[in-house]
DNA sequence: ATTGACTCCGAAACCGGTTTCGTATGACTT
DNA sequence: AAGTCATACGAAACCGGTTTCGGAGTCAAT
C-alpha cells in the first residue's frame, strides 16, 4: 500500500506539503492541493491509522467496558441493545469501537488505557469500586452508562428507573391492585434500588401499606425462587411487579406452573421492554427503556467531552413509559 | 506517563538497551536487564502499543466484522453468543477486539484494514459477496464465521447444519411424526439451505415424502405468518420443525391462539438453543449448537492463521446434539 | 531600491518504540 | 604479545505520519 512519502515522490513535492493537502491546511497553493489529492485519489491512498496515531497521539479509538461475567453480554439482551445504540452512533462518526472485558476482580487500570489506545471510555453496567476509581484517576474522557453507583464527579447516562417502577406500580393499582408484590435486583446496585424506590412511592402516595414479605431481591438465577416465594404466601399478590422482564417471564412461568393464569389470577408487569418480552404468551405489560438511544447519547456525550468543550460533569437521564400489554390484568378494587 | 527515553535515562543506558530488556533479547547482560526491569516496574511502565504498532506493524487489534442491520447483534442472541466465545478466548491473549459494523452494500475494504489498524480479521455471519471478495484479495487473515457462502480458499468455522437439522427431524420421526412441517430461512443462505437439506434426507431416508405445501422458508419477521400458512393446510401437520428457535417461539405462539396446544396438538422442534428457548413454556426442544466455542474456535484459527504457520484452507466445523425438553410429544404411529 | 507583508513550500525534528550494525571490552588461544 | 571471538552496549535509521520554522518568491507601499 502506498504512503505519504511515496505520495510525496509521485507528485513532486515534499511529504509535508502532502500532509498538509491531506488535512486541508491553510498555507498550500489551490492548484498544488488539487493536484495532490487527485494523485492520492488515484491511488485510493488512506493514511496509516497507527503512524497519525503516534504524532497526533488521537487514536480515534473509543473503548467499551464490559464487565466479565457468566452471561455478560447475551445473557443480558438488555447490554446488546445499548452495544447496538453505540455502534450506530459510532457509524456517523471516524471512532472504533475497542471492546473490552474486565474480570470484577481487576482493579487496575485497563490495558487499552495504559497502551494509549483510547481516546475515550465508555464504562457500561456495574463495576469494581476500585476499578471505577482507577479510571477516574487516570482522567481518561470517560462516561459511565448506568453504572452500579452514581461515581463523584463523573458524567453519566442514567436510565429514570424510579420514575419507571413509580409508573409501573401507579398502573397496576390504577388497574385495582392493591397487593402487589415486588421482584428486583440486588439492591446493592443503585438502579435496582432506585426501582424499589419508585414501587414504594407510588404505594405509598395511593396509601397502600408496604409489606416486606412482598418484597424479594436477589440474581437473576433466582428470579423464579422469589416467584414461588411470592405464590407460596398465605395470601398471594394480585399482582407482580418485576424489576426486569427476564424475571417477569420466570414469574409468569412458576405462575403457569402452579396452573394459574397470567393475567387471570395474578397480572404481571416487568421493566426494560427486551425483545423477549413480545415473544411470550402473554406479551408482557413492562416499562420501555430506550436502550439504543442509552448508548448513543452516550457516545455523543463522550466525543463532546474528548472534545474539551464540556466542564462540569453531564448526567444524562433517558426516559422511560409505560408499555400496555397482555399480562395486566384490570380487576374491581377491593377493600384494603 | 513515562516512556522508554525516559527509563533510559533514569537506567543510565539508552533507548536500544532498554527495548531489549523489555522484549527479553539476547544481546543484554543479565545484570542490565534486571536493573532496567526493575526501573520499569517501579515506574509502572507501559509500552505504547501505537509506537509499537508503527514500528513493528502488528497491531495485536483483530476486527470483528458484523453486517449492519436492523436488528444486527441484540436482535440475533446468536450472535450475541459467538461474540461472547470471542471475547473469551481473547481474554487469554494480547488481542483487543475492533468492532465494526458495515452496512450491507458496502463493497469496499472496511476502514479498519485500509487504516491499518487490524491485523486479522473475523467475518461473522452473511455478507455482501463484493465485499467478502474484496477483503480475500486483500490477503488479509481473516476466518469466516457461520458464513452465508463458502469462500474459495478461505478459512471457515462452520455449524453442522445439515446434522443438526437432521437429528431434528429424525427424533420426530422417531416420536411417530410423519407429517412434519418446515419453517426455515431464506434459502440463499448456505446455513439454511442446509437445514432444509437435513431435514429432507430424514424424510427421505425413513420412506416419507416430501411436501412442498409443508415447507415455509422467509425472513425471521415471516415466522409468524409462515406458521399460520402450515396451520392453515387442509390436514395440519403434527410436528413442526423450525429452523430457528425463535421461529419455533413464534409457531407455538400461532399454536396457542389458534386454541390448541403444545406439544398436545402439535410438536415444535427449534435449531439454535438460544437462551430464549429455556425461558418459555413449553420449553422448546432443540437442536444445540455451541455458540461460544464458534466465537472461540474462530479466534484460535485465526491466531494461527496470523502466526503464519497455515498453509491450506482451514475448515473447523462445529457439532451439534438435540436437546429433548417439552415441545415434543411421541404419538403413536399412524399409518402413511 | 528598499522594506514589509503575504503566500507557498520544504528540511528537519518529533511522536515512542524496534532493529541493524559498529565497536569497546575482556577472555581465551596460540 | 598478538590475534580471535563472544558479549554487551549504543548511535542512528526507521516506521508513517504531523508540525515548526525558515526561506524563496511575489507584490505593493514607501
Amino acid at each position: 500500500m502506498i504512503n505519504i512519502k511515496e505520495l510525496a515522490r509521485l507528485a513532486n513535492v515534499s511529504k509535508s506539503t502532502v500532509s498538509k493537502a491531506l488535512n486541508n491546511r491553510p498555507d498550500i497553493g489551490e492548484e498544488t492541493k488539487q493536484k495532490i489529492l487527485k494523485i492520492a485519489r488515484e491511488h485510493n491512498f488512506t493514511p496509516n491509522a497507527i503512524a497519525k496515531g503516534l504524532s497526533t497521539s488521537v487514536t480515534e479509538n473509543i473503548g467499551i467496558i464490559f464487565r466479565r461475567e457468566e452471561r455478560s453480554l447475551s445473557g443480558n439482551p438488555f447490554y446488546s441493545r445499548v452495544l447496538e445504540g453505540i455502534e450506530e452512533a459510532a457509524l456517523t462518526t471516524d471512532y472504533n469501537l475497542l471492546l473490552h472485558l474486565v474480570p470484577d476482580t481487576y482493579e487496575d487500570l485497563p490495558d487499552i488505557v495504559r497502551k494509549r489506545q483510547v481516546d475515550g471510555l465508555l464504562l457500561i453496567g456495574t463495576h469494581n469500586p476500585a476499578f471505577v476509581e482507577c479510571i477516574r484517576n487516570a482522567a481518561i474522557p470517560m462516561v459511565a452508562v448506568d453504572p452500579g453507583d452514581i461515581v463523584e464527579g463523573c458524567h453519566h447516562v442514567l436510565i429514570d428507573n424510579e420514575k419507571g417502577a413509580y409508573l409501573a406500580a401507579q398502573y397496576l393499582i390504577k388497574c385495582g391492585h392493591r397487593r402487589i408484590g415486588f421482584i428486583g435486583g440486588e439492591l446493592k446496585r443503585r438502579s435496582f434500588q432506585l426501582r424499589l424506590d419508585g414501587y414504594k412511592r407510588a404505594l405509598t402516595e395511593n396509601g397502600i401499606p408496604i409489606r416486606e414479605e412482598l418484597i424479594e431481591c436477589g440474581k437473576m438465577e433466582e428470579g423464579p425462587f422469589m416467584a414461588k416465594n411470592l405464590m407460596r404466601l398465605p395470601e398471594i399478590p394480585t399482582a407482580i411487579f418485576a424489576s426486569h422482564d427476564i424475571k417477569a417471564i420466570q414469574a409468569c412461568k412458576v405462575i403457569n406452573e402452579m396452573g394459574l393464569n397470567v393475567p387471570k389470577d395474578v397480572s404481571v408487569i416487568g421493566f426494560d421492554n427486551i425483545d423477549l418480552s413480545l415473544m411470550v404468551t402473554p406479551n408482557i405489560s413492562t416499562i420501555h427503556v430506550r436502550k439504543k438511544k442509552l448508548g448513543s447519547i452516550a457516545l455523543q456525550m463522550l466525543q463532546e467531552i474528548m472534545s474539551g468543550k464540556v466542564r462540569a460533569p453531564l448526567d444524562s437521564l433517558v426516559p422511560v413509559k409505560l408499555i400496555e400489554r397482555d399480562s395486566v390484568r384490570r380487576i374491581e378494587a377491593r377493600s384494603v
